[in-house]
DNA sequence: GGTGAAATTGAGATATG
DNA sequence: CATATCTCAATTTCACC
């Protein structure tokens, strides 16, 4: 509801609530505190924080595409033809094969990940996003991993400068 | 923990399911039941189907990337130099903005996903990625959507053949 | 901000029709 | 597959530290 804003950081608990919620989002409150040696209180304090802060967007089930029937996936580097652009020429319901919009910096102005049943299904798909623009497909063979839970990162360290170039201003 | 094999087809019933789940993994059978106008044995019996034959993986919290410190993503291709494949000189824990990793037909090997909390660190990561081979960064400007939901596709239409060329066999 | 304990509410697993 | 009962567990709210 609100709008994007910096929420105060999520300390090392917030982080472990986390990485539990994103591996198993139906822990109760009461398990939750046993692995991370809290009070079941504190936890639900910590987790509706989260949830109305918009760290927690919400909670779903993970469904394996290929064991609902669509095993192929690819990626769609596009370029729209200008007023044929894919965004504003269709709509979400008639892609549903379409898992992932992204728009890009560089030569080509969009990203789409794309989920298929068979590779006759995904050449139909390919036919049909080619009236939109040029385009280069890019089928995935296998996938190391996918989803991964969002987890803390280092701080960004300086790069090291190159000796005689000195800061950037 | 069995092998993959292919489950009984879903039904709209499975996917209506499916869609409620994915939308709030935290639904009880009841309000499932009244949702989709059936009873809540059922709806168990089916859901457990579901999470038995692989179909459903599990329950997640979902974690707003942005909302966690880290606003940036980026598509990264690679062509890993021989020897230097980062699949064989990376564990996933050294690389914890690294949130998906495919293998690719065409002309590079590798497509990676990876999440950063500022441009410097996404710096860093790209000069650490950039010691395992030949790549090319793509910063994601906006997403449109991700994560969507796994939705029934209809069937793949054969694509009409240009009269002809006949049958590929 | 976290801990502890008690009461209320609700979920899930049966057995039966 | 629907209905109904039962048992168990979780959440919430309070007072205290």
């Amino acid at each position: 509801m609100s709008t994007v804003r910096s929420n105060p950081p999520l300390d090392a608990t917030d982080w472990r609530l986390l990485a539990e919620l994103q591996a198993d989002g139906r822990l109760s409150f009461k398990e939750l505190a046993r692995r991370i040696h809290l009070s079941p209180p504190a936890v639900a304090e910590r987790v509706r924080r989260m949830e109305q802060s918009g760290v927690i967007t919400g909670y779903a089930a993970k469904v394996d595409p290929a064991g609902a029937g669509q095993p192929l996936l690819a990626f769609v580097q596009m370029r729209c033809s200008l007023g044929r652009c894919l965004l504003r020429t269709t709509t979400a319901d008639d892609l549903p094969e379409l898992v992932e919009i992204h728009k890009l910096s560089g030569e080509h102005c969009t990203l789409l990940k794309v989920r298929a049943s068979s590779l006759a299904h995904l050449e139909g798909l390919v036919e049909r996003l080619g009236e939109h623009g040029e385009m280069r497909t890019h089928i995935v063979l296998s996938t190391q991993f996918d989803g991964r839970p969002v987890e803390p990162v280092a701080e960004p360290r300086p790069v090291t400068p190159s000796a005689g170039w000195g800061a950037g201003r």
